[in-house]
DNA sequence: GTCTATACAACGATAGAC
DNA sequence: GTCTATCGTTGTATAGAC
């Protein structure tokens, strides 16, 4: 019921900066409504622009909620991409090397820091992470491999990928966050691997 | 809205436990609110107590937080005492299964989330956690094992118990928040004894 | 004229009502 | 089980910027 009437197509006239009207109206909608109750046609309706435009400048629902939310550094969508290329016996060491290189960049402590607050917060904002976490990141990191267990061992990898954050950027326990990128990866990746592929009991 | 009316001044009678009262009441506000957003006056009004009573208790709203969320369900010490009574190649597992069982407890989810989130809040709480987690728990757990780079080894099995109860607790993953604990230990287990005894590269 | 941001329509999937 | 409403997403025509 967008009556308003007679929006026309096209390019809008001037400088509407469409894109920054999404960010603003899906910060406030996904805070109000979580992940999965916010709707997109409802985002782009408090911004005052086509649903479409949620796909066009963020690729879909979960790219804006990563980018208006999350402020993650690197689109999931482009990390599960390189996951794909990957043979499985070496998924363990990369996801680890993935995981500490991108937080590691200028300001991921911090974001990381607000992302842990985020999730252990209102039950709603913790929701909207879960939501979010299982159904763009650690879902599909699951059907990457063809065991069973799947879901379990997704949580696994989540678990250990969470704790090795929380221990590195936010307790900053020494030496672990000391350790360079490679000794990270040696220590943490056989456990990643193991929950991937190895026996769980 | 002191209204409520007529609490008369002076001692109250009978067995009333306002320290209990207090206690009580500042795991459920702490858990809900984090530790800034935690009033004093709040705890103490949801344990139907003046707020004076938490400076005379607990000498404060830090000491408070410190007994009422720091404090472990059971005495780190107990614990300890009981790993120090394991053989090596038992410990991780053991240790799983401690934590599991500890938290599993009522009550034990919404302290633990009230515990990540104070770590990831202001700097002054954060910082006391990761002393206090050092200091009890993870350095002598470090010490049981006679290898080398025992801090890192700690470090390692912090990250993973934290990831856990991040996992299992604060963000209910599914399969993971619901698998009994033997599950648990025999996913987990073998990541710490790797952590404790094993090769880290 | 070309490029691209935009609007509208429609599709397949899914969840809830009855 | 069927029907309906609504979801996220996609295709395509168009209007404004360059």
């Amino acid at each position: 019921m967008t009556t308003g009437g007679a929006r026309r197509r096209g390019r809008r006239a001037g400088g509407v900066d469409t894109r920054a009207a999404l960010l603003a109206a899906a910060q406030e909608v996904f805070g109000e409504q979580g992940y999965s109750g916010a709707t997109v046609r409802a985002i782009a309706g408090r911004a005052g622009v086509d649903p479409a435009m949620v796909n066009h400048w963020f690729g879909g629902k979960s790219g804006l909620f990563a980018e208006a939310v999350l402020d993650l550094p690197m689109g999931v969508e482009a990390v599960l991409e390189r996951l794909r290329a990957v043979p499985v016996e070496r998924l363990g060491a990369t996801i680890v090397w993935n995981f500490v290189t991108v937080w590691d960049a200028p300001g991921g402590a911090d974001r990381f820091s607000a992302l842990i607050r985020s999730a252990s917060g209102p039950a709603q904002a913790a929701e909207s992470l879960r939501d979010f976490l299982l159904a763009n990141l650690f879902g599909p990191i699951g059907e990457l491999v063809a065991g069973d267990r799947r879901e379990l061992r997704a949580n696994l990898v989540a678990s250990q990928m969470i704790g090795l954050g929380v221990a590195r950027y936010v307790a900053r326990f020494e030496p672990l966050a000391g350790t360079d990128v490679d000794g990270v990866v040696a220590a943490v990746g056989p456990t990643v691997q193991r929950y991937l592929t190895g026996e769980l009991g």
